[in-house]
DNA sequence: GTGAAAGCGCTAACAT
DNA sequence: ATGTTAGCGCTTTCAC
């Protein structure tokens, strides 16, 4: 039982009494080879617990080519629904997808550094600052996704502008004229765009920052609007997790969704319809964001496309997916 | 732009003027050469968009490692809660992860050979038949999770039995005496074994099915329930998925959980915070579940356990974690 | 149908 | 500090 050199296809052969590339012909169920030699052959090679080498076999065939997904928290259900369309982009295209978050990570460059190795292109959400991406992604296709101004890669920016001037015109059509954006910090860019959004049509927005990005932060956050009395008719979050977070601490003051208060995520995770009222949504199509990213990479990766640039760079729109909440 | 061959060490050698070793030297920031050398290779490789080659390097250094996750679906938020936790016990032991799932492949036999080729061990949830597996995993170290009796390879069994002891105490403690068992099929254990529980107490379960795993399909089912009158106080459901549906249900109907009606979900993942009520639920570790599982097969890879019997199966036992609906 | 030779791209070990 | 040699485990010619 103890691990001793690994067998090869060399041992293979001796023990069976043929060559090398006869035991390939078996392992490989390839033509020219007798079915006694190769059953014999097979027989040897269970015995002797044979496992071709990936790295001798792909060294010499090349035609074996992955994709490093990099997110940052599986835990947080933006990022399953990401990878999972990514791995069907992925495997449609015959590629495999290696999985790398950096929540685990206690050194993120080393890490990444580690991935970097073993895949062919990035896509992802990957969370360097400028130079320490010029470090570790230098010469490799890598796509990010909804990087903001300026990446020296491949990016799929998300594009929100169309679907919010859409939420604003429903929000002022039913009425709303104290909104509250419900964001992780003051200067999140979905925060901005609805203020600026709703002050076009002269209706004031509060910020209400939750720190974190989570549930608890959220529900907190709003506890707390609500307990100082202020009037509120609507709240626009940061992402479907944060208005989760308000939906259950209006639940516990009693105040009617959307009766009361209109409540309205981004994302358009499948958790919006989990919840009670159905959230309405910012949605992106994760789909088409995965899709688009992968094969920008492969373009990239077949050196159809240059490796940053404008010619790298998609943008995927959000759209205003209407359900219960608002 | 056209992809030519592929630039390899003996380019860059050739073009800087060294040998090859003196490039892997400069690679690999290794010790034994001159700054002056190192960077003028280091710059005609980036000229040449010089990648080493993972499979060159790796046949020759042999310490890369990696695990083949198998989920169903990741778009099932239990299967993210599972792959995070794989991620982290992956690490922590310098194991890459590469993901795939089943629910992405027209063709499972082909595509989990594929697979089986890029990994050195696989963990997760296989599903196949007997043969298939097999046939399919011939000669590698396979941990199923949860894969009933008979695994014919390592398993990390769940073992549901104290928590839901202590579930039907709680619940007939409660005053509980029309439970419901909600399942995706009649013959789930999870329902035979509640049933055996309560009955074990004189207390009648009926089942209700619902063919489908989601929310949609418990809720349309809670709702058929509900509607016909019967009477009900009580709902085990297969997994905190139907749970949720049956919450959805229950709330349109406008019954009070816990008051009217006590909810009780399975796994115990964080989407049982998300609702409101929180789901009472029947847990499962997921970190333990992914170490446990992760730590065999490194064993098995390792020639340290054998690839199946009782020396490579363990188990992971439930708890009972009590929060809002029940 | 089978074997021998050559080589995939890289690094370890041993020169110099 | 740099180069040479050998070889990782496999498959692809090309003989026979």
């Amino acid at each position: 039982m103890t691990r001793g050199r690994r067998v090869t296809i060399t041992d293979v052969a001796e023990a069976a009494g043929v060559s090398r590339q006869t035991v390939t012909r078996a392992m490989n169920g390839m033509a020219e080879i007798s079915d006694a030699t190769r059953s014999r052959v097979l027989e040897v090679a269970r015995e002797l617990r044979y496992r071709p080498s990936r790295f001798g076999r792909d060294l010499v065939k090349r035609e074996q080519r992955t994709v490093g997904l990099v997110v940052h928290d599986l835990t947080n259900p933006y990022y399953p629904e990401l990878a999972s369309a990514v791995v069907g982009a992925a495997v449609a295209r015959g590629w495999n997808v290696v999985l790398a978050d950096t929540v685990h990570s206690r050194d993120r460059v080393a890490d990444l550094a580690d991935l970097v190795r073993q895949v062919d292109v990035v896509v992802g959400y990957v969370g360097l600052n400028r130079e320490e991406k010029a470090e570790v992604f230098a010469g490799l296709p890598v796509v990010e996704i909804d990087p903001g101004p300026g990446s020296a890669f491949g990016a799929v920016d998300l594009d929100e502008r169309p679907a919010m001037a859409e939420l604003c015109t429903h929000l002022l059509d039913v009425g709303v004229r104290r909104p509250v954006a419900l964001m992780t910090s003051a200067g999140a860019e979905r925060g901005v765009l609805f203020r600026e959004s709703m002050a076009a049509h002269g209706v004031d927005v509060r910020t209400v920052v939750t720190g974190q990005e989570s549930i608890d932060a959220a529900d907190a956050a709003v506890a707390d609007v609500v307990a100082s009395g202020e009037e509120l008719d609507a709240i626009l979050a940061f992402n479907d997790l944060l208005a989760c977070g308000a939906l259950k601490a209006l639940r516990h003051a009693r105040i009617e969704v959307p009766g009361r208060v209109r409540v309205v995520g981004f994302d358009g995770l499948s958790l919006g319809t989990v919840v009670s009222p159905e959230l309405t949504t910012l949605a992106i199509d994760m789909s088409e964001v995965a899709d688009v990213a992968v094969e920008l990479a492969v373009a990239m990766f077949d050196g159809e496309l240059p490796y940053s640039g404008d010619d790298v760079r998609r943008s995927v729109t959000h759209r205003l997916v209407l359900r219960e909440s608002a």
